[in-house]
DNA sequence: TAGGCCATCTGGTCCT
DNA sequence: AGGACCAGATGGCCTA
């Protein structure tokens, strides 16, 4: 069963339709696929090692039966979301670079770079809150923390940065804790909604 | 080997 | 009509 597709050139798209019968490939031949299947958006793919190549699976083939037409249209749409997943893996990507950077150069899952992106955002704006309350309302009593809290967490914000304990289980608040200056962000309860997603 | 993550295909729905 | 978006299904890769 595996051979069937075991055989397929992994720097290829040429996966469709490859299980199905001669009177498919009679109209829709193996060239037309291809050449539908390599417009533009194959080169960026291809640039990248080949490492992770997905092939389709038993489910990917189409219904022999199908016009060539309707074929064609189906080859072109799946050639549409490809590239649009390529793009919505882009901005992940995008998103990814401008988070702060695992300190053991682990990439983040999409989920886990929603969440960390997420509290992040929501970690720096509450900076400037705070920021900004310390400077426009009255010296806080000496007892207050609030001030030194801001302060010492302004002064470092430039190198925020948050556990790793499992990458593939973000379940705690403090893997996604932000730690500057011996300030732990999640000091609020509520830090990480995550677990309401 | 099981489970997590991911890429891809696919058909349905909505929008232009 | 055709494209964008979405969610389900499926199988490959990787790691514990």
């Amino acid at each position: 069963m595996d051979s069937v597709f075991s055989d397929v050139d992994s720097s290829s798209c040429d996966y469709s339709f490859t299980g199905t019968d001669d009177e498919d490939s009679r109209d829709a031949s193996p060239a037309h696929e291809h050449a539908l299947l390599h417009q533009e958006p194959q080169d960026q793919e291809q640039q990248e090692p080949l490492q992770k190549k997905r092939r389709r699976g038993p489910r990917a083939r189409t219904d022999p039966t199908m016009h060539v037409a309707k074929k064609s249209r189906r080859l072109k749409a799946n050639d549409r979301e490809r590239n649009r997943m390529h793009n919505l893996n882009g901005a992940l990507d995008a998103l990814r670079s401008v988070l702060p950077a695992l300190p053991d150069d682990t990439k983040l899952t999409k989920i886990e770079t929603l969440r960390f992106a997420h509290n992040y955002i929501w970690a720096l704006s509450e900076t400037i809150r705070i920021h900004d309350r310390a400077r426009t309302a009255p010296p806080p009593s000496p007892g207050s923390d609030a001030c030194s809290w801001a302060s010492s967490a302004c002064s470092s914000a430039s190198s925020p940065s948050y556990s790793t304990s499992e990458p593939g289980s973000p379940a705690t608040p403090e893997d996604y804790g932000f730690v500057q200056a011996d300030v732990v962000y999640s000091y609020r309860p509520t830090f990480l909604p995550y677990d309401s997603y």
